[in-house]
RNA sequence: GCCGCUGUGGUGGAAUUGGCAGACGCGUCGGAUUUAGGAUCCGAUGGGCAACCGUGCAGGUUCGAGCCCUGUCAGCGGCACCA
């Protein structure tokens, strides 16, 4: 077959047709199926798009053929530092560079065959997008969320610019490598802590993996304990947070972070210059030496002293940067024997180690950091609590004094959105000397980003030194006033990118509600791991601060999270430039075409966990098409009419259920992302199924073979549309464009122009089960052991099992009567059976309702009862097929 | 250090709710076809002569465990001076 010209012919008849388009007046449940949009990058479609878009779409027209009004668009995260880095380096504009990726990338996605919505395409580096991220912007200033403060940020001196806390890794810049310093800047930051408590719990409800939800939690990083205040000798106040209140009374000393308020001012004047020297050392410090656990603490003492608000005594005020000051109250109570930390310094310093915990029938050794009981509370008379207990009541006995109380404490910081760079969307601000920061009115939006800037990195904003774009009026009182230099970061475009898929074309609102009540929220969202604690995060914060703004209903964009896996090199290593082992996909699209490329990415990986490319998968694809292709031609001899009925019903029958059990299997597995092993020809032609019907299919000349043509061609052609329609596309169409042959299909097929558009409903169960083939596999000490036939009525089985038959199986499991080891005469068996039963224990056994107390007879027949179509069939083919090789 | 995930043939990886472990491929071996090679098709392929034994290791629950429980080891991922 000439797989390229088949794949055109369908993609441009899909493409005219408008059947990826969403159709939003039909009357079907909606399915929101959305990939993580493209970033434009220079190179063209890699094979981890591919992976990406090619399984999930596949998955997207299984949700369509399950009756669903599928919505799966695309579009570009268009902004970003890549491109304005690409600029610095050669000159071309971003916008020019972008926009032509974005050409070539469409055109890629679209030869990839998947059913994008395309009339839904956004791009955020266009102005009817940014400008709606602009709004956004100022939507969650009004709301309060949005605020400007001077903070200590991540700088990157090689990007010239700022990094959220998400982006630094390791110390160094997440993008470039280079070490991360620290600086005092006045930036914009979103106030995503308001939500911590939200956006953590909230992870309970959602289908998303274990591992990403764990990832946030620890993110978020709440711990529960108790603010405590000191005060100084001066009389400041000096709150400390600790998750380990029980342990206050073995508070020796106290220590600020360097950049704690406090830190200058406490210090006394022989002090002084030691503590200057040591705020000043600690700015140095880069964030590697300072986060790194193996180097050596460092302090210095303040030469002030804060009294203890339960014991009145008097402890040193030390400074050390391994107190954080973004975390907490910047400050904490140190208990050297109960803490690892306190005691290395404790030790360090020489500084009095106190035990207040005894560890509870055993040993103490010093630091002793497990929960203990308190043995050091003096007068107030704690002591004998344990753990939770203890810090309960100290915690209320200390909110009682007015000295601080339980505390709830994130390690989550705001996010700091302010960029200084050109490619992304200008912060809609603008500062007058008289107003301050005053936002730009919404009726001027979008503020434009101007085209003609210079790159030239210098630590300056490219924005900064464009004069036109810089000067303007304050909208409050129009004194001239200048704009916001910086940009938003990118994270910020693809927030709320989801919504505005709904409703892409408004030019009023960023996205009616009808439009969003009508498709959110995304019911499946497929995309890479590495996003967990990024755009995952600051998406959901988006649609919470939406919902209370009241312009959403939902608290969750995304329902139910999938994370594809990455495919590696031949060798086992990450594809890259430097191992050499980059697999480009377009050398084998051009081979053996776009489905056979799909096609292998999702039968040759767990799709969620990848694996190493191979050569050898793509070919063993396509010689798995070629054959379903002969299979099907040579099934085309198989016309005349008397010889299609003459197949027996038990086989057709058996058939049927064959493909149902099969095509349900494969609808379990699909809606769970996992591909891989239902793509088998053999199967469903296989011994343990149908054997004759396979010998037939495979020896096409044999006598028998005649009455299965139809037969198997309907069940290649119209059951197992299934699997060809999703993983085969526009092949699979092809071959039933072909040799359609409907006429004897019983399932409830719609019939369309298009095929792959079918609407697929698999048959009930119970239609299935007939008299004939209703059967029940009987299991006993771990192997089946017969079989036993029953009702065919699903609904009324469990009352038509007769006695006889639960009790033989009772018989057979648990008193080994009927085992064939026992050796003992029929009757006999029967007698000791007989009186087994009598027993009323097991009678009450027999009748429990309670899955704990079934017997295994009953449950064996529970089993039974939810097996029976395959083990039935099973036993009815394995019967079949013995007989006939012994004749 | 803390949290999470994963351990199945020579190999990628299957196995529904605890129910015939190793599907479907790759590789290998044998056969057919071919002047030959390639391609294609057919058969065999966990171990053991056998009864049997086999899912990282050691226990446990169960009529029955790859799957559940306890412990342990290894690999991967995340967090990491977060008080």
């Amino acid at each position: 077959m000439d797989i390229k010209s088949v794949e055109k012919k369908w993609q441009q008849k899909w493409e005219k047709s408008k059947l990826n388009v969403f159709d939003p007046r039909s009357d079907a449940p909606k399915y929101y199926v959305l990939e993580m949009f493209s970033y434009p990058s220079g190179a063209k479609l890699h094979i981890g798009h591919w992976y990406n878009y090619g399984p999930a779409d596949s998955f997207a027209r299984f949700k369509r053929m399950q009756g669903y009004n599928v919505f799966q668009p695309m579009g570009f995260d268009a902004f970003g530092l890549p491109a304005e880095n690409y600029a610095i380096k050669t000159g071309v504009h971003p916008k020019d560079s972008t926009e032509k990726n974005i050409e070539t990338m469409e055109r890629q996605l679209r030869a990839m065959g998947a059913m994008f919505d395309w009339s839904a395409e956004i791009k955020t580096c266009e102005e009817n997008y940014y400008k709606w991220t602009q709004w956004m912007f100022l939507k969650l200033y009004q709301k309060g969320l949005a605020y400007r403060k001077e903070a200590p940020v991540n700088w990157c001196p090689s990007c010239n610019t700022v990094l959220a806390n998400e982006q630094v890794i390791d110390g160094r810049c997440e993008r470039c490598d280079s070490v991360v310093v620290r600086k005092n800047l006045t930036q914009w930051f979103f106030k995503i802590t308001e939500y911590a408590e939200e956006l953590l719990s909230g992870l309970d409800r959602l289908d998303w993996p274990e591992k990403t939800k764990n990832m946030q939690r620890n993110w978020i990083g709440k711990s529960t304990g108790c603010e405590i205040e000191f005060t100084s000798e001066q009389g400041d106040p000096i709150r400390v947070f600790t998750t380990r209140c029980d342990t206050v009374f073995g508070v020796t000393y106290i220590v600020l972070a360097p950049e704690h308020p406090l830190a200058r001012k406490l210090a006394t004047p022989e002090q002084r210059e030691a503590v200057e020297e040591y705020i000043d050392y600690a700015a140095r410090a880069n964030e590697i030496e300072r986060l790194s656990t193996t180097r050596e603490k460092t302090g210095v003492f303040t030469g002030a002293y804060a009294v203890h608000p339960l014991t009145g005594r008097k402890v040193p005020v030390y400074l050390a940067d391994y107190v954080l000051a973004t975390y907490g109250t910047g400050a904490v109570m140190a208990v050297p024997a109960h803490d690892e930390r306190d005691y290395a310094f404790a030790k360090k310093y020489g500084l009095p180690i106190e035990k207040v915990i005894e560890k509870r029938g055993g040993e103490t050794e010093l630091p002793f950091c497990e929960d203990g009981i308190v043995v050091g509370s003096g007068a107030l008379n704690f002591d004998g609590l344990f753990g939770d207990e203890a810090r309960d009541a100290i915690a209320t006995y200390i909110s009682k004094l007015g000295k601080g109380g339980k505390k709830l404490n994130y390690r989550l910081r705001d996010w700091l959105v302010s960029r200084q760079r050109y490619w992304g969307a200008p912060i809609p601000v603008v500062h007058c000397p008289v107003c301050g920061a005053v936002p730009v009115p919404e009726k001027d939006l979008p503020v434009k980003l101007p085209y003609d800037v210079e790159f030239r990195p210098d630590g300056k904003s490219p924005l900064a030194k464009h004069e036109k774009f810089m000067r303007t009026t304050c909208p409050k009182c129009g004194g001239a006033a200048q704009r916001d230099p910086d940009t938003l970061d990118t994270f910020v475009c693809s927030s709320w990118y989801y919504l505005r898929y709904a409703d892409a074309a408004n030019d009023r609102e960023p996205f009616s509600r009808a439009a969003v009540d009508r498709l959110l929220p995304v019911d499946t969202y497929v995309g890479g791991a590495e996003h967990a604690c990024m755009h995952l995060l600051y998406a959901r914060f988006f649609t919470k601060a939406l919902r209370d703004m009241g312009y959403l209903d939902f608290d969750e964009p995304f329902k139910r999270l999938v994370h594809q896996g990455v495919i590696l090199g031949p060798d086992g290593n990450r594809m890259s430039k430097s191992h050499g082992n980059i697999v480009s996909p377009d050398e084998y699209v051009e081979q053996y075409g776009a489905d056979a490329f799909r096609l292998y990415l999702m039968f040759g990986f767990s799709y969620t966990e990848g694996g190493p490319w191979s050569d050898d998968g793509i070919k063993a694809i396509a010689k798995f098409m070629d054959r379903v292709e002969k299979l099907v031609l040579k099934t085309e001899e198989y016309k005349k009419p008397k010889e299609q009925e003459a197949y027996g019903a038990a086989e057709k029958d058996g058939l049927d259920l064959v493909a149902w059990g099969v095509v349900r299997e494969y609808g379990n597995r699909a809606v769970r992302h996992e591909f891989s092993p239902y793509l088998r020809l053999d199967e469903l032609y296989d011994g343990a199924a149908c054997a004759e019907l396979r010998e037939a299919v495979l020896d096409c000349n044999a006598e028998l073979g005649a009455p299965f043509g139809k037969l198997v061609r309907r069940d290649i052609v119209a059951e197992n549309r299934i699997f060809f329609d999703e993983e085969l596309l526009n092949y699979a169409e092809d071959v039933e464009w072909n040799f359609r042959l409907f006429a004897s299909v019983r399932r409830a097929v719609i019939l369309s122009e298009y095929a792959h558009h079918y609407v697929y409903h698999p048959a009930s169960l119970t239609s299935l089960i007939t008299e004939q083939n209703a059967q029940s596999a009987v299991l006993c000490f771990g192997k089946i052991r017969g079989g036993i036939k029953h009702t065919p009525d699903e609904e009324r089985l469990q009352e038509q099992i007769d006695y006889r038959f639960l009790f033989m199986l009772t018989a057979i499991s648990i008193c080994g009567f009927f085992h064939p080891k026992n050796e003992a005469s029929y009757s006999e068996k029967k007698r000791a059976f007989k009186a087994y039963v009598a027993q009323d224990e097991v009678k009450r056994t027999l009748r429990s309702p309670s899955r704990k107390r079934l017997s295994f007879a009953q449950r064996t027949v529970i089993f039974c009862m939810r097996h029976r179509w395959c083990f039935a069939l099973r036993i009815l083919a394995s019967v079949r097929y013995r007989e006939k090789k012994a004749a």
